[in-house]
DNA sequence: TTGGTAACTGAACAATCGTTCATATCCAAG
DNA sequence: CTTGGATATGAACGATTGTTCAGTTACCAA
């Protein structure tokens, strides 16, 4: 047996990512095997190799998709007038934007290590723009005198450390909205940037 | 062959269990296999058996040894006369603590998914309590009106990503020493909590 | 109706996995 | 000097791993 009807490559490629993306947040890189990842999909091992090179790049797809969507999503991002209205839109934003994709979040955090060397060096240069994009901002409202920031780089990881951790307690219909959630993350950030 | 000289088994023990750490933190705990643990030993594969049941239980014990540390660490650390103080004391104390150990943190919270059920419950019971440390000192300093907290359990989360997230930057002989960093940190924590 | 090709199967490859076990060696005690 | 337990080896177990590939099927265009 082979192909059962109509033309699926458009679905199945895909549906291999999705596959891909599930499995890897919930039992880990290593912890998957090319077969599971193909009966998820409802298919032979081996056609798995029709849509990715090997399992390396299934995983770095993944994580450049990621940080490519999320680059993209900030630059679309309204930034308000000030540094500190940048601050407040940044802060939603990540939330927003972490909250809507747990499993890739999860992935591009946790699966670092099991990157070879030449696509863990390019995705770390993606996580280091937006990092930048945050120290841009708490640079603009330090020199404004708006923000009171002792290290900005440190200030910089603290806050994304802060925001990016809602998604290892947040569960949806819980006690609080994303709103809410949100809304107190934010007088948090304020509160440690002295503002 | 087998045993070369003297008695081993108070020495390879330990060794099985730092081997495993430094291997588990670094490819991952599905990625590193018993012959790898065995050669950075120094030992055969089999002989990794008379120092632990099987591969799951050496990781469970690396991780309930762990949190049983932080615990028993933080009963033992002076907390000062107020919550104010308990809440920098608490910063003070976990930054010093996870920057101590940087393997064993890192097992701990990315090798939570290879647990079985019944030790995943154990170790997170174990967290769960560490993180009750944290809401009674934010719960009494929002009684005494020393802190400005919407939410006990959010800011608890906020402020546990945000401490932890040193160990995700921080190298030793960087720019700013331990304390440097965990003045900033503080400052950063104390603005968050309104104070 | 035919031919070509995209999509997929199913078997096979060598390598590696966690774990067990019979066997060997060493040390301390009687 | 003998014995017994602790410590380790090294081979073996069946299962599974990522990946390749020749063959098979289903569809579309001519």
């Amino acid at each position: 047996m082979a192909r059962k009807t109509g033309s699926h490559s458009e679905i199945t490629g895909p549906r291999v990512r999705e596959a891909a993306l599930t499995l890897f947040a919930r039992h880990g890189f290593a912890a998957v095997s090319m077969r599971q990842i193909a009966r998820e999909v409802g298919v032979q091992a081996g056609a798995l190799y029709l849509y990715t090179k090997d399992k390396q790049s299934l995983l770095f797809d993944l994580m450049r998709t990621h940080m490519d969507e999320l680059l993209a999503a900030w630059a679309d991002e309204p930034k308000g007038q000030n540094a500190l209205e940048a601050l407040e839109a940044f802060s939603r934003f990540h939330i927003r934007f972490h909250l809507e994709r747990p499993d890739a979040v999860f992935i591009a955090y946790m699966e670092l290590r099991n990157l070879t060397d030449e696509n863990f060096a390019a995705i770390e240069a993606l996580r280091r723009q937006y990092e930048g994009e945050l120290e841009s901002i708490l640079r603009a409202g330090q020199e404004a005198g708006e923000l009171d920031i002792s290290d900005i780089r440190l200030s910089s990881m603290a806050i994304i450390a802060m925001l990016t951790g809602v998604n290892t307690w947040y569960r949806e219909g819980g006690r609080l909205s994303r709103e809410a959630v949100a809304d107190r993350y934010w007088d948090m950030v304020r509160g440690a940037v002295g503002a």
